[in-house]
DNA sequence: CAATGATAAGTTTTT
DNA sequence: CTTATCATTG
């Protein structure tokens, strides 16, 4: 037998062992599955079954380059390397990019983001002269997008009644007319967004059966990772290429769905067993990674949700520490309680940063975080938010190097044709735009023979627009006898891009001149990588693999090790020794737009879920009483996750019901002064009733609006007078209780001295210090 | 057409 | 509080 199946317990081993036909390996959270998977198609591969048959798709690229390199330790790295493995997308991409021209898509087509989508519908929207208030171009590519997840083409929606008397009742009658424009626009630019890269495959599949029946050959074994995150689209190509041999693998968790927002289905996982015929079901239920505190609690908190397959997930591991709770004033105190926690856990138990990590729920929430990691020195690494791909002067290069590949790329003209100034504006550009939608074809094709088109242009900016062309074009010879990093070399040089972010001068200036350099060296960076792998090194290939990236895969090399900074979404798969969970707020987590519905609220249990189950040792939940939104202070309550764990795994480590906070929710009257009767107790925040899940294919949610908060503000005045006198007996969070002695200055600058049981005698400023009066 | 300042709007989560 | 878009001026 093997070696590599000593490593696993019974059930692991007959999953890896499974040969042929339908399976589904419901996975608890850290139940070894990528290992499972791993195993597996090295031991397919061992039985002779040759890589090129084998497809395993992936939540992230990441994943897939970790498990093609723990295959490759098993099987050798030459046959691992035929393996297909990837995202949805990327495989998918790569398929479009021969595939493509039986849709009419030529084989460099252009990738469009988010970005690039959604400056397209602000133009269409702008076009058809709509009230953009009303038809909000996120919103509308959000409708877009899950149209297209479902496969609702234009011309279904236009068959649909119910599809086009919801947006009529949504105000948006002219959704339709706006999706149509979307879907030309982009086919005439030769740009897919993320949706066609799945959508346009399944077209690809159903319409041409021999292309179907090619791939359906090749892909003998096809596996899928985090299947509970698969949505109608993907479903259906995984449906269409299992569908000969039957050979079809599928691993997830039904209690880590947590992308429904894009899409994503959790009836895929749930009814694997009614899609195929003869379904053999595998259940990892044995966790390895997590202490039975933190695997306990996981349950009892996930036990609250209807919606899920029968598993119980359990550990042979000693019981470890209690989930610790910790209650803060303020999300600035919430990141010095993070800061000095990870600070004393370093010390005491000799732990690296990279045995930390921070989850939370918005990106937003990074910023208290890292104010306070910084100032206690600690290096951390932020992952996700705005990527490095993202940033203007990153998108502008790109889109240089996007233009001259697929000159249609229309979105990417825009972005550049005026960048740096050279003086075409934008009645220019959209008298251009116009004219290129009149004759049908692209701007481009206009400008390199602008006079053949009856154009209102004055001669001026004829000239630039000439010299414009002129230079893409140029690079554009220059790129069939250039790799990819001189062409870019090239293109940030002559275009002055360069030079224009030096001439900044301003710190941010010089962080853009870096950045585009880093940009370059990770170019270079590529081209060596792909030699390596004997892998296309062209910069059509190069730019497909930024469209498709994700933070993970720019990581830099860098020894320095870094606690870990990211939202929980972006956690799932990974692990860590000391997790720390933080803004365990109501209207924060759960989120306020996600508490209307039971399905919602059930799919942010998920996420705490998985937030909970990342931790080996250590798990910290934090949450604050205030916190800043939108400049403002407003009050919070305690998520009703925290409730909802099981209490005897827990430690709070301040007390559990929170006590009135003394001086800050004082009602200032008009005259500025403090009648003492007038001390406001924190109202408790209504919760919004759990509606019935919505039971419509793809509505637009009615609007929602965050609920206002009772808000009271802090401020320097007189507010801080007549609470605490000398000889009362307060508590203090840190230093216990203690004998105020004196009380010297006013207002802000109060200050108490305070005999303290524990810590002798302190001088306090009373507007910091949290004191709670005792007597 | 470009640069500057004013005002509005926005924070879930991402391939 | 931050970012994006708008309006005004040179």
């Amino acid at each position: 037998m093997s070696t590599y199946l000593k490593n696993l317990n019974e059930s692991q081993k007959a999953a890896v062992l499974h040969k042929n036909g339908p399976m589904i390996i419901i996975a608890g959270a850290g139940s070894g599955k990528t290992r499972v998977l791993t195993y597996r198609i090295a031991h397919l591969m061992n039985q002779k079954i040759d890589p090129f048959n084998i497809l395993a798709l992936t939540f992230t690229n990441k994943a897939a380059r970790e498990m093609k390199n723990r295959i490759a330790e098993v099987v050798g790295s030459s046959e691992a390397k035929n393996l297909w493995m990837g995202t949805f997308h990327s495989v998918f991409a790569r398929i479009l990019r021969s595939e493509g021209h039986h849709l009419g898509y030529p084989s460099n087509f252009t990738i469009y983001d988010t970005q690039d989508a959604v400056r397209l519908l602000s133009s269409i929207i702008k076009e058809m002269q709509l009230d953009k208030d009303k038809y909000k171009p996120k919103q509308v590519l959000s409708r877009i997008s899950s149209f297209k997840n479902s496969l609702i083409t234009v011309k279904a929606y236009f068959n649909d009644p119910e599809l086009i008397e919801a947006d009529k009742m949504a105000h948006r009658p002219k959704m339709g007319e706006i999706y149509h424009q979307y879907v030309e626009r982009c086919f005439k630019a030769g740009a897919m967004d993320f949706d066609d890269l799945l959508l346009r495959t399944n077209e690809l599949l159903t319409r041409f059966p021999a292309v179907l029946a090619k791939y359906q050959d090749r892909f003998k074994y096809i596996l899928v990772d985090e299947y509970q995150d698969t949505n109608h689209s993907q479903y259906l190509i995984v449906r269409a290429l299992a569908d000969r041999f039957q050979n079809i693998c599928v691993v997830g968790d039904d209690s880590q769905s947590i992308y429904a927002f894009r899409g994503a289905n959790i009836q895929n996982i749930l009814n694997f067993q009614r899609d195929y015929e003869n379904v053999d079901i595998f259940k990892l239920e044995q966790n390895y990674r997590s202490t039975n505190n933190i695997v306990q609690a996981a349950n009892s908190v996930i036990e609250k949700n209807k919606t899920k397959l029968d598993k119980e997930v359990w550990t042979e591991n000693s019981a470890g520490p209690k989930v610790k709770v910790m209650r803060t004033y303020t999300e600035a105190e919430e990141g010095r309680f993070v800061a000095s926690s990870i600070f004393e856990n370093k010390m005491n138990l000799q732990l690296k940063n990279s045995d930390f990590a921070i989850l939370y729920r918005t990106n937003a929430q990074s910023r208290a975080i890292e104010d306070a990691l910084r100032k206690k020195d600690i290096k951390y690494k932020i992952y996700g938010g705005l990527s490095f791909y993202q940033r203007k002067e990153i998108k502008d290069t790109l889109a240089y190097l996007r233009l001259l590949i697929n000159p249609k790329d229309e979105e990417a003209l825009k972005r550049v044709i005026n960048y740096p100034a050279r003086g075409i504006g934008t009645t220019t550009i959209d008298k251009l735009s116009v004219a290129a939608n009149h004759y049908k074809k692209s701007i481009f094709e206009l400008l390199t023979n602008l006079n053949n088109y009856d154009i209102n242009i004055n001669g001026g900016t004829k000239t630039k627009l000439n010299n414009f062309v002129t230079m893409i074009q140029h690079f554009q010879i220059e790129a069939q006898s250039k790799n990819a990093f001189e062409v870019a070399d090239l293109v940030v040089k002559q275009t002055r891009l360069i030079r224009d972010l030096e001439s900044d001068g301003t710190p941010e200036g010089v962080s853009k001149v870096e950045n585009v350099q880093e940009l370059l060296n990770g170019i270079k960076d590529f081209i060596e990588e792909q030699k390596q792998k004997e892998e296309d090194d062209s910069l059509a290939f190069f730019l497909e693999d930024v469209a498709l990236a994700t933070d993970f895969d720019s990581e830099k090399k860098d020894d320095t090790p870094r606690i870990s900074l990211m939202t929980i979404h972006l956690a799932k798969g990974l692990e860590f020794p000391y997790v720390y969970i933080v803004g365990l707020e109501e209207n924060l987590f759960p989120s306020a737009m996600s508490m209307n519905t039971r399905s919602e609220l059930e799919e942010e249990r998920r996420l705490f879920y998985v937030a909970l189950t990342r931790a080996e040792q250590q798990a910290y939940l934090s949450y604050a009483q205030t916190r800043y939104r939108w400049g403002k202070l407003v009050d919070c309550e305690p998520s009703r996750f925290l409730e909802e764990i099981d209490d005897k795994y827990l430690e709070y480590l301040t007390e559990k019901r929170q006590e009135p906070v003394q001086n800050k929710y004082i009602n200032e009257d008009i005259f500025g002064s403090v009648p003492q009767n007038k001390i406001r107790f924190k109202k408790p925040i209504q919760r919004t009733p759990i509606k019935k899940a919505a039971t419509a294919k793809v509505e637009f949610r009615p609007p929602k609006k965050l609920k206002k908060i009772t808000k009271t503000k802090v401020s320097n005045s007189n507010l801080f007078d007549n609470n605490i006198t000398v000889g009362n007996i307060v508590e203090h969070t840190k230093f216990g209780k203690g004998e105020v002695l004196s009380i010297e200055g006013t207002g802000a600058n109060q200050k108490a001295e305070i005999r303290f049981a524990s810590v002798g005698v302190k001088k306090l400023l009373l507007q910091f210090a949290k004191l709670t009066i005792i007597s």
